[in-house]
DNA sequence: CGCGCGATTGAGTAATTTCAAATCTAGTGG
DNA sequence: CCACTAGATTTGAAATTACTCAATCGCGCG
């Protein structure tokens, strides 16, 4: 895998190369299998170099809610429980077979320490996330489910095509039978 | 207005203050006031060092959705619009008399290329901020109106008494009637 | 005292869920 | 290549939850 495919903008002498290269530990995982279980210690950050991941949260009447969806070139993790050291509370499961690339937490702030331009890299990464959840949560408060799933397919038209029905109805945060109703809807006109 | 109470663990030169100070513009803002308004450009996020502001959201039917709070020690924008540098599509509103320090976004990376402990600073921050919204998405997504509103109260006890009842009820994402039954329930009980 | 904002209450309505059953579909083994 | 099956989606009807709209109440402040 290509370093300069992750870090796009940045220039990495190969001396640092070597080093981050050195802390991202390539993964294959198949459907089905969880690499992140609640209650887990997030040590880890995933790079997606190929597949579908999607991490969610199971209530306590057993009922799974999405958080995130991952594809090619995003970063997947239990973000609350990563950066503040606290326990899982999503679970992260495999969609489709997938290429990873897991960093760990202190090897991160290791690369940080030593490569500015990479604690800037994910700095920005953060702060566009935050840009993400915002228009999530204006999402969540303020559109009805039809209007929640053309938005979605309209943002994440890939992951629409990857993924079933029920995983985007647990994102919505609607059951899949709403979902159904509101696709027969949306088909007829 | 002291920086160390900003910038706690921070060891900052006396240099670094004066560069740093000079950059925080003091301002002082009444109830009612706005600071920022939908489709501005939002050049700036308020470190509030005294009162009560309010971010929110005006959908096409009016209804007003609150996106964040903020309160002492707090830092406040339409974080969406500030990082990426999109328009604003929030509103922020002074709740309670309030004294804040402006930082333009030129400023902001300025200093970080200055200063790395204060992108540091910034960063650690941001990844908090994911933190909280992800609760708040799993809130959104699986707690009824009553669970949302204990949860608010635990959480954000200082808050709870700052802001009007329709505040908070814009915030869970239910309608002040709602809320008002909710509360008349719990009471009950 | 009375105005005005905010909170509460009630009744009817709309949206979504629940639960159960039927249908569709992709993949597997014969 | 077809039949079968398990998983996924769709459909229907009843129940639930929260909303809307209108009216009333409560209270602080001029």
């Amino acid at each position: 895998m290509n370093l300069q495919e992750i870090f796009k903008d940045l220039t990495l002498s190969e001396h640092n190369k070597m080093m981050i290269s050195s802390k991202l530990k390539k993964i294959m995982v198949t459907k089905g299998e969880t690499i992140l279980h609640p209650n887990d210690t997030a040590y880890y950050q995933y790079y997606v170099v190929q597949g579908c991941l999607r991490s969610f949260f199971t209530d306590k009447t057993a009922k799974e809610h999405t958080i995130q969806f991952a594809i090619t070139d995003w970063w997947i993790s239990d973000y609350t429980a990563f950066f503040r050291k606290e326990k899982a509370i999503l679970q992260i499961e495999c969609i489709q077979d997938a290429t990873l690339l897991r960093l760990s937490r202190d090897d991160m702030n290791e690369i940080f320490d030593k490569i500015p331009n990479i604690e800037r890299y994910f700095r920005i990464k953060t702060e566009s996330y935050i840009g993400s959840f915002q228009k999530r949560i204006i999402g969540d408060l303020s559109k009805t489910a039809k209007e929640q799933y053309i938005d979605f397919v309209n943002t994440y038209p890939n992951i629409e095509q990857l993924v079933k029905n029920y995983h985007i109805a647990s994102y919505l945060g609607i059951t899949s039978e709403s979902l159904s109703r509101v696709r027969k809807e949306i088909a007829r006109n």
